[in-house]
DNA sequence: CAGGATCCTGTAGGATACTG
DNA sequence: CAGTATCCTACAGGATCCTG
């Protein structure tokens, strides 16, 4: 119990405030796994609505999360981008995904 | 991109699901840090309330995260602790302390 | 110390419809 | 396709006070 709990505590929620609310890991595990396009990426992830997609895309451009470029063919072309920042998480959600697989069973049974 | 996204999203909602709220896994993260008494992690997590901890307390010993125990001596001595289930999530939060470490910067400007 | 009981509010997020 | 615009509300979570 040396260890300095207060600096520990708040990399842990500036962690935490980061990659809140309900869509942002699944979002950011989207685009790192190779989905480009805004109708790609909603259909990746089952429930979300295209109000709340397009409110995390544009959070994480302003964050730097993704790189959104537009190119001006008839359709126009969107293209979403996951920054290197973005692929900083990937530790993070690899972990979530281990768990989540090795504890599936557990959870299941009281949802 | 032969991966198979869904079941990836599942594993990693599902842990959502368990360490999701605001106070979750800084609960986690202090009972595994040695915290035993109510005060004490209360303490060691500035900004909860009683309320707060009251509540992820009684939930996390229904989901077997902490074993709570009554020693009748008075007054009355009540610990709490980790169970070994609990600590499975030691990896995430470790994952999650190390990107706050590394990114404080960032994430300071604009908060 | 270890909580429980109340009251209250903001806002995350859902539903739905529409546009260039 | 790639979003915007509205409207709406449940509920997470804060503030406070109280009790054995």
């Amino acid at each position: 119990m040396e260890r300095d709990q207060t600096e520990e505590l708040r990399a842990l929620q500036d962690t935490l405030y980061f990659i809140g609310g309900k869509w942002r890991i699944p979002v950011i595990n989207s685009i790192c796994n190779g989905n480009r396009r805004f109708r790609e990426i909603e259909r990746s992830i089952p429930g979300i609505t295209t109000r709340m997609l397009s409110k995390e895309l544009k959070d994480m451009e302003l964050n730097k999360l993704v790189k959104r470029t537009v190119y001006p063919e008839t359709p126009v072309l969107i293209v979403y981008e996951p920054t290197e920042y973005c692929r900083t998480f990937g530790n993070i959600i690899q972990e979530m995904i281990s768990w989540g697989r090795e504890h599936r069973r557990v959870i299941v049974e009281d949802r």
